[in-house]
DNA sequence: TACATACTGTTATATTATAACAATTCTAAC
DNA sequence: GTTAGAATTGTTATAATATAACAGTATGTA
């Protein structure tokens, strides 16, 4: 008798999936997520991936595509996922969503010559963090 | 006896895969590259992903990360590709490099409040192109 | 209740990428 | 030209990431 979590519109799995995700300090990667849930009884790839799927989709994680992997949202602002930005440390893996107002005016306003109108951005900085430089 | 493009630094190898990216009006995969290769004699995907991270490292190929495709670099400018932007249209898969030396430079000064500097960025755009909207 | 929608469970498979190792070719220095 | 180191190549196998397809269950609304 599975109920739906309707307090904050998270199924079951996707519950499971988001509290681990939120709880981790870096990015996770889709089979890792698969090991640390199958005591819950998360078994198959599916089930993880269509639960990321969704909270990617609602903006509650985003994908670090430069390394296949999902964090939680940090910022109220970004909302479903339309204008992210990411620091990522070369050295120690470390991921930071960037939260910064200018920056994502800017980049939501820029529009190509080509004459394109963006609906979303997704960008990614590389350096070495303070502990690594 | 295979010899060393040295016109223009590239190997065979490397030769033959920066062309076929050249030629495409749309990004490639690393699978669709082997495919058109083989009649070359480049046979294992090893073959493929070595040059490609050859030709990303020195500048000549870009990733979209979000796609898994490359696409050959455009703009003289963004050397060793250090500073890449990208308009994606999400119903044709169109991608465009974008060389804005405004936002280039925007970007590329910017810094994390949190104490990192950024050596590199990534940034794609998603939307509709002219033909899709 | 009955229906539509979303979610779940499951098996199999597709796609993307790398490990490991032996051989060859290139470059620069001797 | 010989030699040694670095880069590139060829090859087999396997790891890692992601989706197709289908049957079943739960939920919200009428
Ligand atoms: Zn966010
Ligand atoms: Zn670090
Ligand atoms: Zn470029
Ligand atoms: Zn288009």
């Amino acid at each position: 008798m599975t109920r739906m979590h309707k307090e904050n519109n998270l199924s079951k799995n996707q519950q499971i999936i988001f509290d681990l995700i939120d709880k981790s300090p870096e990015p996770l990667k889709a089979y890792t997520i698969l090991y640390n849930v199958q005591k819950k009884g998360i078994n198959a790839p599916p089930q993880v991936y269509r639960a990321l799927d969704k909270l990617v989709e609602i903006g509650k994680i985003h994908k670090i595509e430069s390394k296949n992997a999902f964090v939680a949202c940090k910022n109220s602002d970004c909302e479903i996922s339309k204008a992210t930005a990411f620091s990522i440390c070369e050295s120690c893996e470390m991921v930071d969503e960037i939260s910064d107002v200018k920056l994502s005016k800017y980049l939501s306003s820029f529009n190509h010559k080509k004459g394109m109108k963006f609906k979303r951005f997704n960008l990614e900085f590389f350096g070495l963090c303070k502990k690594c430089k």
